[in-house]
RNA sequence: GCCCGAGUGGCGGAAUAGGUAGACGCAAGGGACUUAAAAUCCCUCGGUCGUAAGGCUGUGCCGGUUCGAGUCCGGCCUCGGGCACCA
């Protein structure tokens, strides 16, 4: 064992002898329980940065510790290598997007690897390459024909000066990223899949997920957003039926206007003969998509001249075009109901519309319009001004008022999602193709199995406006499957987020070239520990569930949910923000790597947060995390010159110390079991401590044996945490033929952690007074015998009458005084 | 705007089922060793009053429940994440 603690050379060495020995390759194995751990893969930026190291460092920490347990492990690594920045970089470099992806994915996997990680390497999946996207876009032609993938109009952001489609991310304050001019909505023809058939159960089986944390259930629940309402039907004037949807039925008799979105097509009729309804629409034009934009912008509207009538009681309301109305959200038409809609409120201030309160608290007695005066009243109560419903619940009226328009044919009890189909063209180069065919005589058609994969060409130069693929007329130019004619390939590229929904299951059978997946999937899925960001709690974690579902429809994987349970890590901070390319406010953890080593990087990032918790970055503290791993050495060394003793009895001072350990131990084990990795380490500590000065006592066999078992602990239970460190360690102390990955997971001792007398505190009143020591064998009253006789507490009692005591059997004793 | 979180010493954090607030570490201050420095080791370390023993106070703010609240409930404030074309 060398002097000093080198840790270049001990991580070398480990990463050579977990590669020799093919450590990490893993098979079905019908004798051990299986465990697949898997950690979101990488976009390819360039290089890792410490949200990464967090993410991996957590899932790798998982995998080495359930090994340890005795479980056979699946940990894979992959690539999400498709998306926007490649394409960027290829603009700014001059490198085509491919050239850009591979290098940087040849040097994050050389990072991963120097970081130490438990990869199976032989599953190593890119999802830009043929082999993967192929298969997606084979599901997506089943999806196809099943009629689950569907075409559509839909809005895009779209910049006139550089002629091309833009990325939310691509729009800043209304205008475009580059040269600054401003956006506009263009509503083009796309592919969707209908994710809203699925609605119902990805929200039923959100309940079948203990595993997840509540908040992203929560999350994903509000997202789905299910709602039960009405649709009823306005008859307008000069144009038809308007259909609206509403949940407060209940507050028909206060309608006073209806507001359709800009793109509805009685907005369209009406622009036809108004000027001022065209003008709205042209400035509605230039909203953005995204919905935080339109969500938060100035409510306008303008009246469309149309007026419709009120189904029950046969008045004219006006129909007004507005802002804040979703085409994309039920009928993209609202029913108006000022008094009790705090949107529809302020819009009917602003534009003097009629405010009528139909509903107040059940317990009001006052003037109804008094109730109304500055703000919409939104709460349940009775119905007043309502007719043949005036006097009833609003939760009755809900029932009642619906029944009356559904008699009449003028309504229908309706089920309404917030979520919306997958949008999932992009009008984009570096992505997957999407495998259609446009053709003159036959229209779109599927392109043929036998004619998979549609290869993206990598050899291509970027330009400035638009896909490049419409540029070539090798990809463009092919033949009608069908009529045998001439035809074009449909130059949109799939959403990343299609490859990233099914690539944990893709890792279960890389190898297979015949089919997408295979019988090896029954064998790994679900994924038993997924971890990544709180990011991904909405929009990745949905759709790979929603994919799940396909899957399992098509037969191809047979559980209902893709990951059983989910750890979603915390951001890694920087001066309070997150650390991220786009802010330039990152920490390059090559560097940290380079001057303290994988094991430093990987216990500070571990002991600095728990896993749920943000992360604020702080490079002072890194260097005490390295110094632990010095003390750690140091200790070894140590130890590795006492002689062996297997067996004996403890010398009576180490007793008490053999408690401390085990209970120190156990304390781990159970921070384990609820990934409270930052305590683990903390207990490690606390255990290095106690070792230490056990090594300054004179020598004896007991001495010898208590550290031997202390320090077997300590390396067992960083194993996973600091992998290099602890397989050379466990070497050097001889305990055993494995290497420390094969170790058997510790074992507290009962015996050991038994303790004759317990301390326990002594509260008069609440405060704490004193501290006594009680047998553990002392019931509640002899317990409270013993402390109400403590000469400390008597003078706190003061002879005044003890009213009650509360006894927590070994915790603490409250002597409540009256 | 809507949905979801989080706020504890100078700093990161601990407190497992409502029971001793501040474990473990960082920074800082003092000391030992050293010709010196680095490294290492030892001590102190929420605020406040007190020579001390000890007292009071303290977990973003206001209120509530309880013998007892960092933890539970109601109302705020601030910060962070997501909002469907960043991944």
């Amino acid at each position: 064992m060398d002097e000093h603690y080198l840790a270049a050379e001990v991580e070398r060495d480990a990463q050579a002898f977990w590669e020799r020995t093919l450590s990490f390759q893993v098979t079905e194995d019908p004798h051990r329980p299986k465990f697949y751990c898997l950690s979101m893969f990488p976009y390819p930026s360039g290089r890792l940065h410490m949200g990464h190291v967090r993410n991996y460092t957590l899932g790798d920490v998982i995998s080495r510790w359930r090994r340890m347990t005795g479980m056979n492990v699946l940990q894979p690594m992959g690539w999400d290598a498709f998306g926007l920045p490649a394409e960027n970089a290829a603009i700014q470099n001059g490198v085509p997007p491919a050239r850009w992806t591979y290098d940087n994915i040849d040097y994050m996997r050389e990072q991963l690897k120097r970081l130490g990680f438990a990869y199976d390497w032989s599953r190593e999946i890119a999802t830009c390459r043929p082999e993967y996207y192929r298969w997606e876009q084979w599901l997506f032609t089943r999806l196809y024909h099943k009629g689950l993938a569907y075409r559509a109009t839909a809005p895009v952001n779209w910049c006139p000066h550089d002629q091309t489609v833009l990325a939310n991310e691509q729009v800043v304050d209304g205008r475009c990223w580059r040269c600054d001019t401003p956006v506009e909505r263009r509503e083009i023809s796309q592919w969707f899949l209908r994710i809203t058939d699925y609605a119902e159960e990805l929200l039923v089986d959100l309940a079948r997920l203990p595993g997840w944390p509540e908040r992203v259930v929560t999350m994903q629940r509000n997202w789905i957003g299910r709602s039960e309402g009405v649709e009823i039907r306005f008859a307008v004037a000069h144009y038809g039926a308007l259909s609206v949807f509403t949940t407060r039925p209940d507050t028909l008799m206060g309608v006073t206007y209806l507001a359709v979105a800009a793109e509805h097509p009685l907005a369209v009729a009406a622009s036809a003969t108004r000027p001022d309804v065209m003008r709205f629409r042209d400035e509605c034009r230039l909203n953005q998509t995204a919905e935080a934009v339109m969500e938060t912008m100035e409510k306008r509207g303008v009246d469309t001249g149309m007026r419709a009538t009120h189904p029950l009681t046969g008045a004219d309301v006006p129909v007004y075009a507005a802002n804040f109305v979703l085409m994309s959200y039920g009928e993209g038409a609202v029913m108006a109901v000022p008094a009790h809609d705090e949107r529809d409120f302020a819009f009917a201030v602003r534009y003097e519309l009629p405010i009528v309160p139909v509903i107040v608290p059940m317990d009001y007695s006052g003037d109804p319009c008094a109730l109304v005066i500055a703000q919409a009243y939104t709460g349940e109560g009775r119905l007043v001004g309502s007719g043949p419903f005036t006097g009833i619940s609003s939760a009755q009226a809900r029932t009642d008022i619906t029944d009356a328009l559904e008699r009449e044919g003028l309504g229908t009890r309706r089920v309404h999602f917030r979520l919306r189909d997958w949008g999932i063209s992009r009008q984009r180069y570096w992505g997957a193709p999407i495998p259609m065919i446009h053709c003159p005589q036959c229209g779109v058609v599927p392109v043929p199995d036998e004619d998979l994969p549609v290869v993206l060409p990598e050899d291509i130069v970027m330009t400035q406006s638009g896909s490049p693929l419409k540029a070539r007329p090798d990809f463009l130019n092919t033949t009608c499957p069908k009529c045998a004619g001439p035809a074009e390939r449909e130059t949109d590229t799939f959403d990343t987020f299609m490859e990233s929904s099914w690539y944990y299951a893709r890792y279960c059978a890389k190898d297979n070239d015949q089919a997408m997946l295979d019988e090896r999937v029954r064998h790994w899925l679900p994924v038993d520990q997924y971890i990544g960001g709180i990011e991904h709690a909405i929009l990745h974690l949905l759709y790979a569930r929603f994919f799940n579902k396909l899957l399992r429809d098509e037969g191809l994987v047979v559980t209902d949910e893709p990951f059983a349970r989910l750890l979603t890590q915390g951001m890694v901070l920087k001066d309070g923000t997150k650390m991220s390319k786009s802010k330039g406010n990152t920490v390059d953890p090559q560097a940290l790597i380079n001057q303290y080593g994988a094991d430093t990087a990987r216990l500070f990032i571990m002991f600095a947060a728990p896993p749920e918790q943000s992360l604020e970055w702080n490079d002072e503290a890194v260097a005490g995390a390295h110094r632990f791993l010095k003390r750690l050495w140091a200790l070894a060394r140590v130890i590795v010159a006492l002689p062996v003793s297997e067996a004996g009895s403890w010398a009576e001072p180490h007793k008490a110390l053999r408690t401390q350990i085990h209970g120190l131990l156990d304390q781990a084990l159970r921070d384990y079991e609820r990934y409270h990795f930052n305590t683990v380490v903390a207990s490690c500590m606390s255990l290095v401590n106690i070792l230490q000065k056990l090594a300054d006592e004179p020598a004896s066999a007991s001495r010898a044996r208590l550290l031997r078992e202390g320090v077997s602990f300590v390396l067992r239970l960083l194993a996973p945490i600091v992998p290099h460190i602890c397989h050379k360690l466990w070497a050097a102390l001889d305990f055993g033929d494995t290497a420390i990955i094969d170790a058997p997971w510790p074992v507290v001792d009962q015996a050991a952690l038994c303790q004759d007398t317990v301390r326990m505190v002594v509260q008069v009143n609440g405060k704490r007074r004193a501290e006594i020591a009680v047998a553990v064998a002392c019931d509640a009253a002899e317990i409270e015998a013993h402390a109400l006789r403590d000469e400390a507490v008597l003078k706190y009692i003061e002879g005044k009458p003890v009213s009650k005591v509360f006894v927590v059997p070994g915790r603490l004793i409250n002597i409540v005084l009256r």
